[in-house]
RNA sequence: CGGGGCGUAGCGCAGCCUGGUAGCGUACUAGCAUGGGGUGCUAGGGGUCGUGGGUUCAAAUCCCGCCGCCCCGACCA
């Protein structure tokens, strides 16, 4: 194995898939597709998990459980969502094994043993959950009924790239059923805000607002309102999507209510997810030639420290190191005492680079005389001498400088490629010389927005929520459009 | 599904064209030295060369089939 990552400027695609297995994230298992998410990488995953459920709870969420499996009968109920699933589905037709008389210690799949109606592995829960809520919703009391699930689905990809495109992920799925048109829009709206109050304050990524067009929709979704991201390549990433339902799962699945005035009405739904591709976003957002990146509030450690052994006499260094973490975990700082003697210094440097820790703390004997510390920032790699003395403050509030400072530079990069272009040709030229988000005029129609699609590879990312009204003209067709749309092209 | 590539030690690869004792780097084990940025030297262990068949005195190498994976496209969170 190489020592060396290669370089984002050289090949990004290789750099990004070299950084997952060598920073021990992810790698690909003996499964078509399917990844193994390694602890590391893991723990970063627990992190975001626990936050967002932290917010979920605080808007009123409540987890519950659904199955993997979905009857065949149930995933076509609602026709537009089973048809633009239908194409990624793994199906289950038969429940029993059989040893193979041809070829001793082989199984065969049982004949006799196939399933009366197929099971569909989901790729979304819609059916089965609004199938479920036929069941708990009889009238106004019961509503609004919100659930989230952490789960894993399956979407049988053509492609797949470990946290971006896989064929099974986890992720969590909100499902919401309200009384009113209003409130489910509200739903939505405000679940939108929580991801992209969650990707500015957590991910340390900001993101743009917006609708779908109606090519871009959820299937089965009335609206779909999406947060997009861009990563260092100048690619958007679609980083988490919350969609208004209409009535169209309460209409599949027949879940009306009893509203005050004894009428009987449909109930009004909304769905919301994020999944493990927001590591993918994370890597990509942030990341450098020497390894992770990571953001002080979602780093598994946000401090390590690595003690800098001479001979044998270290037992007071050690000690002083075992004091330090512990004086930092009281702090509310989470620490990794490297203290292995099996690897030296310079390895763990390296090591913990790759890892993206966002503070080092290197201590050797020539420090403790002078009461200072060797300190790393990951984010700017540079490297100072710090008093030992307050040492606790000093780094909660570097963390605090850290988080920000990441952010901010993720920012300016995204300002920087987010461009107002107004002829078609310039729109062309950018998006292969100099890539990045592209505001621009666009009439309207599927048909323009199809046309580009596939001239440029590019897309309509969304309608930005915070828009300027600015009527103009299409850079293709000339009609008149009523505001800039954003384009790029998209992970 | 179309195009390209790869399957040889835990990992990364060479060897194949031109058939003849299976190699390199790294990791691993041991010893000695070293020690503030991926230590150095020495010795050692580890491989039914993806799989099935064929050609041949002889196959990692040539021929045919199969399987798997990766990358690029179309599709998609």
């Amino acid at each position: 194995m190489s020592k060396s990552l290669p370089k984002r400027s050289e090949d990004y695609s290789a750099w990004y898939n070299e950084l997952v297995k060598r920073a021990d994230l992810a790698e690909n298992s003996a499964v078509r597709g399917c990844m193994v998410i390694k602890p590391y990488g893991f723990a970063i995953w627990e992190k975001m998990q626990q936050t967002l459920d932290r917010m979920f709870k605080e808007t009123g969420h409540s987890n519950a459980y659904f199955p993997l499996f979905v009857p065949k009968s149930l995933f076509e109920a609602e026709e537009q969502n089973a048809e633009g699933f239908a194409k990624e589905c793994a199906i289950v037709t038969h429940y029993r094994l059989k040893a193979d008389p041809n070829k001793k210690g082989k199984l065969i799949v049982d004949p006799d043993a196939k399933l009366e109606e197929e099971l569909i592995v989901r790729p979304t829960s819609e059916a089965i959950i609004w199938n479920t809520y036929k069941g708990w919703i009889q009238s106004y009391r019961d509503l609004p009924l919100l659930i989230n699930q952490w789960a894993n689905v399956v979407r049988w990809e053509m492609r797949t790239r470990l946290f971006l495109r896989t064929a099974e992920f986890l992720w969590q799925e909100g499902h919401t059923a309200h009384s009113t048109k209003d409130e489910a829009m509200e739903e939505t709206t405000r679940m939108l805000d929580v991801y992209a109050e969650f990707a500015h304050d957590f991910l340390a990524l900001p993101v743009i607002k917006g609708i779908k067009t109606a090519n871009e929709r959820f299937a089965g979704a009335e609206e779909t309102f999406c947060i997009e991201a861009m990563m260092q390549d100048g690619k958007a990433l679609q980083a988490g999507t919350s969609h208004f339902l209409g009535q169209n799962f309460a209409k599949a699945f027949d879940v009306k209510f009893a509203d005050k005035n004894g009428g009987l009405e449909y109930v009004w739904g909304t769905s919301w997810g994020v999944s493990t591709r927001l590591m993918g976003a994370l890597i990509m957002a942030h990341s450098d030639d020497n390894g992770l990146v990571l953001p002080p509030k979602l780093a598994p450690w946000q401090v390590v420290i690595v003690p800098v052994v001479f001979g044998n006499d270290n037992e007071a260094l050690l000690n002083r190191c075992k004091e330090l973490k512990s004086s930092l975990q009281k702090a509310g700082i989470s620490v990794m005492l490297d203290d292995r003697d099996t690897q030296k210094p310079g390895w763990k440097f390296a090591e913990y680079e790759l890892k993206g820790v966002p503070v080092r703390l290197a201590i050797g004997n020539r420090d403790l005389q002078n009461n200072s510390i060797e300190l790393a920032r990951r984010d700017t790699m540079e490297k100072s001498q710090v008093s030992l003395d307050g040492i606790e403050d000093y780094i909660k509030n570097l963390l605090d400088e850290i988080q920000t400072n990441i952010y901010q530079k993720a920012l300016n990069f995204r300002e920087k490629q987010t461009r107002k272009v107004d002829d078609y040709a310039t729109f062309q030229r950018l998006l292969d010389e100099d890539p990045g988000f592209i505001l621009a005029h666009w009439d309207g129609t599927p048909e323009t927005e199809e046309k580009i699609k596939n001239e440029t590879k590019a897309t309509i990312r969304c309608i930005p929520l915070e828009r300027e009204e600015e009527p103009g003209t299409c850079m293709v067709t000339g009609n008149p459009s009523a505001g800039r749309v954003l384009f790029a092209r998209a992970y």
